[in-house]
DNA sequence: GCTAGATTTGACCAACTGGTCAAACTCACG
DNA sequence: CGTGAGTTTGACCAGTTGGTCAAATCTAGC
């Protein structure tokens, strides 16, 4: 008598469209923005009806919340994965590197993360003063110690943090305008050499 | 019996109301991109009515390449000013500490271009495959040829360029997961030193 | 203060948008 | 099969959007 699917497990066609909405959903949104998007579009890159779509989620805005929260965590896996007992120089620099190949190979996850903060992170905005802060707080504690043993040189921590982003998102981002500028050449193939020497020389104590 | 203001040179009205519609563009704009901002928004943060901007402006589109072309060249500038008979180090140090004054003091402009070309820069691909490409083709010589006599260290000059984009760029773009993150601290007191030290040692010989 | 042109506006329109709903269809399972 | 729940859809709605237009108002220069 509902009309949403059930809170009971799901069938295999509930498996099957909510992938298919949330792998939909994850390209319009990416490209176009929130409000720049459409229902029909993404249920049209779905395979299926607006009202259909509708009969998954129960709003444009439920579809992409949905989308940022499922996705937040895998974003920060890299980062929850610096090991505080672990080589500093090698852990800041794999950090590097598994973020680099995130751009490259989930560049629309960080597009649609772009558009979300750029404009101001409305509807991101919690996750970022609760989650995201914690784990940096903690991460940039990890830092600081890495420096106040000389193992690293000192640096401001949330700056070094920012720039590990800005540089590897920037990959995803901005690839329409790394392309043109590039030409033929893949920005990946010299990419990571340039960051790795770039954080050696910087932190080399 | 035009519908427009004429070519001939503007009135005291026009100047004052066109000035007015680019800078409430600019905010709208670059805070919910093209397709989520409303022309009646622009119009009622330029205190106009709607077909009064329709006055001024043939339409929304309009408004949104007026802006773009007319800031594109500012935004190039600090680019263009590095000088190739200058003091290598000096010249690049200058160019990054101008870009992050710029992402300080416009980041209105820098969000603007950040949502457009992350969203695949439908409205500005042809600027950037011809302005842009020519000035870069143009710079990345000028610093292949101070890399060749050694007077900084040889990287690829393309992702140097890159990575003096994203990280002075971030602090305007991703303003508000930066200052989530730094608390009270204000980021611009300790970047401008963090980037100085970055690239002296990235590039010194 | 008159007037021609410049400016402003309320009313309006067609297209699009997010979302609803009842009716129809399909599927799993006994 | 048959049947009830799960799924899909066409038709529809109200609100928003970009844009138009004729009429009203204002302004500058004579």
């Amino acid at each position: 008598m509902r009309d949403m699917p059930q809170d009971r497990r799901p069938t295999r066609i509930q498996k099957k469209n909510r992938a298919a909405i949330l792998e939909a959903a994850l390209d319009v949104f990416s490209t176009h923005g929130f409000r720049g998007s459409t229902v029909d579009q993404i249920a049209g890159a779905a395979g299926l009806s607006k009202p259909n779509l509708l009969y998954y989620f129960p709003s444009k805005e439920a579809i992409f919340t949905a989308l940022l929260s499922g996705l937040l965590d895998t974003w920060l896996d890299p980062l929850r994965s610096l090991n505080p007992d672990g080589d500093p120089m090698e852990e800041i620099l794999s950090y590097v590197k598994r973020k680099l190949q995130m751009s490259r190979d989930f560049p629309r996850e960080s597009r649609l993360f772009a558009n979300e903060i750029v404009q101001g992170a409305p509807r991101m905005f919690d996750a970022l003063s609760t989650d995201l802060k914690a784990l940096v707080d903690e991460k940039t504690k990890v830092l600081e110690g890495w420096m106040d043993t000389g193992q690293i040189k000192r640096t401001h921590p949330h700056h070094l943090l920012f720039s590990i982003w800005s540089l590897t998102q920037h990959y995803a981002d901005f690839d329409v305008q790394v392309r043109v500028l590039m030409g033929e050449e893949d920005p990946f193939d010299a990419a990571p050499e340039f960051l790795e020497t770039l954080y050696r020389r910087l932190l080399k104590p």
